[in-house]
RNA sequence: GGUGGAAUGGCCGAGAGGCGAGGCAAGGGACUGCAAAUCCCUCUACACGGGUUCAAAUCCCGUUUCCACCUCCA
C-alpha cells in the first residue's frame, strides 16, 4: 500500500508519487533569526511523519530542507529585513545570528525525534545557484528588470497562476481588508521579486548582473529544490500560510523554468493554536520546545499531542493536553517495559492503513489504546505492534526510564523511610516521602514495600 | 471584496449513513496506615432550519457564527 496525501492544487487524496523507489520531497525551512516555535515544529513534524509513513510504505525519501538565512524583506519597501533587524537588536554580525538560531533548529528538531533531511542547504550558499535560475526565466521570458533596478516575475505571463491557493490574478487586487501599497517597479501588481536591488543596504548583498543585491524570498526554494531533486518534486511541504502567496510564486518560478508541473503533491499543514489564539508575539502566547522542558515535561510528549490530532486541522493546545499527553507517554513507555524487551515488530493492519490514508493519526493512536486494552493480544505481540506504530510516530516507546544513579544521601532516606514504615512510624514515614519529592523523588507504596522514581 | 476551512459533552478532540471513539477534568468505589499510582463505575454530545433515506453528527440545500490567508508568517 503506497502513502495518499492530500493535495492542495487538485483538492483530492493522491498517491504518493516515485522515481523507481525514491521518493523527493522539500519542505520550506526556517528563517533563522529567532528560536521556532512550537508552530513552526509542527510544520517540520509533518514533513517528518511524511518521510517516515513513505518508509513504512517500503520506499525511500530524500528530503530537502532549506535554511533561510538570507533575511527577506518585506515586498512592502518600508519593511525592515528580520535577519538585520536582529543582528541589530542582539548588536551582532547578522550570519551570527543565522548560525546561531540554526544551531537551535537542529536541537529542537533532535529533541522531537525528527529523522534530519538529507541536506540543509542555506541561502547564503546558494546565491549563484539563484542568479543563474533568474537568468533561465529572463531567457524564457518570464522575468524584466524593472526601472528601480530590481528583477520581477511577470505573473500574467504564467497562465495557471492560481492553482494551489484558488486566487486569481484579478482578484488580488486591494480589497477592503488591507493596504496596499505599490512598489516603484513592478508593471503588475500580483509580481514579484526575483533580485532586490540592494539601494542603500551594505550588509548580506551580493553581486549579480543587475548590479549589487539580494534574492527574493521565492526564488530560492524554486532553484534549490529543481537544482537538488533534478526538476522534479514528488511531495512538498509547508505551512498554511505559505501557500499564498510563497507556493504559488514558486510553482509558477519552477514551472515556468522546467515547463511541466513540477511538483506532483502540494501538502500544508495547519496552524497550532495555543489556548485559542494563534501563536504570535503580539498575542503573547509563543511557546518554545524550552518551555515544556522548562516545566519537566518531556519534548516528545508534543509530538503525541500533536500526533492526535489531524495535521489539516487547527489545533488548539494547552499545558492541559501537554500534561495529559506526558501522563499517556510515560504509562505506555512503563508498559511496553512491563510487556518484554523483545525487538519484534508485528504489522498491524489497521494502523498501516490509519498511517498510510492521508496520515490519519489519531486513529493510530486509538487503535493503540484498544490495543492496550485488549485480553486476546498477547503481551510480546503488544509490544511488537506498538514498536511497528512508534517506526512512524516516533515517541520513543521502547525508552526505558534512565536509571541515574542516586546520591549515597537519597539512599539513607530511602532506607530510612523503609525502616519507618516497618515500624509503622507513620509521622517520620510521611515527612522522609515530603523530603525526597522536595528532592525530586516521587515514593510509592505497594504490597511488596515502597518504590521511587524521579519526578 | 476575494480565497481556503471549521462548528461535537465541563475542556480537548476522533468520527467511516446503522453496534454510545478516546483522553483530560469532576464525582463515586476498590486497594492503601495515609497519599500517589493502578483498576472499576458514573457523566449519552453533535450550531440552527429544511430535505434525501427504513435509518443522518455523517449526504444535499439554506441560515447563523467562528477561524485562517489576501504580498512578513509554519
Amino acid at each position: 500500500m503506497n502513502l495518499s496525501l492530500y493535495d492542495t492544487r487538485s483538492r483530492e487524496l493522491q498517491e504518493v508519487t516515485s522515481t523507481g523507489s525514491l521518493v523527493s520531497m522539500y519542505c520550506c525551512g526556517p528563517t533563522v533569526y529567532r528560536d521556532a516555535h512550537v508552530g513552526n515544529l509542527r510544520t517540520f513534524l509533518l514533513a517528518d511523519l511524511i518521510a517516515r509513513a513513505i518508509t513504512l510504505s517500503g520506499k525511500n525519501v530524500n528530503l530537502i530542507q532549506n535554511i533561510t538565512d538570507v533575511g527577506h524583506m518585506s515586498e512592502d519597501i518600508s519593511g525592515e529585513d528580520k535577519m538585520l533587524a536582529q543582528a541589530k537588536a542582539e548588536s551582532t554580525d547578522p550570519f551570527a545570528i543565522a548560525r546561531k538560531y540554526e544551531e537551535g533548529f537542529h536541537k529542537d528538531l533532535s529533541r522531537l525525534n525528527i529523522i534530519p533531511a538529507h541536506l540543509y542547504p542555506r541561502a547564503s550558499a546558494s546565491i549563484d545557484l539563484m542568479i543563474a535560475t533568474i537568468e533561465e526565466l529572463f531567457e524564457k521570458k518570464f522575468a524584466y528588470l524593472g526601472n528601480d533596478g530590481s528583477v520581477y516575475f511577470d505573473a500574467r505571463a504564467f497562465p495557471g497562476y492560481g492553482a494551489i491557493s484558488g486566487n486569481r490574478l484579478d482578484a488580488l487586487k486591494p480589497g477592503h481588508r488591507f493596504e496596499y501599497s505599490e512598489e516603484n517597479g513592478k508593471r503588475f501588481h500580483a509580481d514579484w521579486s526575483l533580485w532586490k536591488s540592494a539601494g542603500t543596504r551594505t550588509e548580506m548583498i551580493w553581486d549579480s548582473p543587475w548590479g549589487p543585491g539580494f534574492p527574493g524570498w521565492h526564488i530560492e526554494c524554486t532553484a534549490m529544490s529543481l537544482k537538488l531533486l533534478d526538476g522534479h518534486i514528488n511531495v512538498h511541504v509547508g505551512g498554511i500560510d505559505l501557500r499564498f502567496p510563497h507556493h504559488e510564486n514558486e510553482r509558477a518560478q519552477s514551472n515556468a523554468i522546467t515547463g511541466h508541473e513540477s511538483v506532483d503533491l502540494w501538502v500544508h499543514g495547519e496552524h497550532l493554536l495555543f489556548e485559542g489564539r494563534k501563536m504570535s508575539k503580539s498575542a503573547g502566547n509563543v511557546v518554545l520546545l524550552e518551555d515544556l522542558v522548562e516545566k519537566g515535561l518531556d519534548p516528545l510528549s508534543l509530538r503525541f499531542s500533536l500526533l492526535e490530532n489531524r495535521y489539516r486541522s487547527q489545533m488548539d493546545l494547552s499545558w492541559d493536553s501537554l500534561t495529559a499527553s506526558h501522563t499517556t507517554l510515560r504509562r505506555w513507555r512503563k508498559q511496553l517495559h512491563a510487556w518484554g524487551s523483545s525487538k519484534d515488530l508485528l504489522a498491524d493492519e489497521q494502523i498501516s492503513a490509519a498511517l498510510l490514508t492521508d496520515l490519519d493519526t489519531p486513529r493510530a493512536m486509538q487503535r493503540l489504546r484498544v490495543v492496550e486494552k485488549s485480553t486476546e493480544i498477547t503481551a510480546h505481540d503488544k509490544r511488537a505492534i506498538f514498536l511497528y506504530a512508534d517506526q512512524v510516530l516516533g515517541i520513543d516507546l521502547d525508552r526505558v526510564e534512565e536509571v541515574e544513579p542516586i546520591s549515597p544521601a537519597i539512599e539513607k532516606l530511602l532506607e530510612q523511610r523503609s525502616t519507618a514504615r516497618l515500624e509503622k512510624d507513620w509521622q517520620a514515614s510521611d515527612r522522609l516521602r515530603d523530603e525526597l519529592e522536595s528532592l525530586g523523588i516521587v515514593v510509592t507504596d505497594s504490597g511488596q514495600g515502597q518504590s521511587w522514581s524521579r519526578a
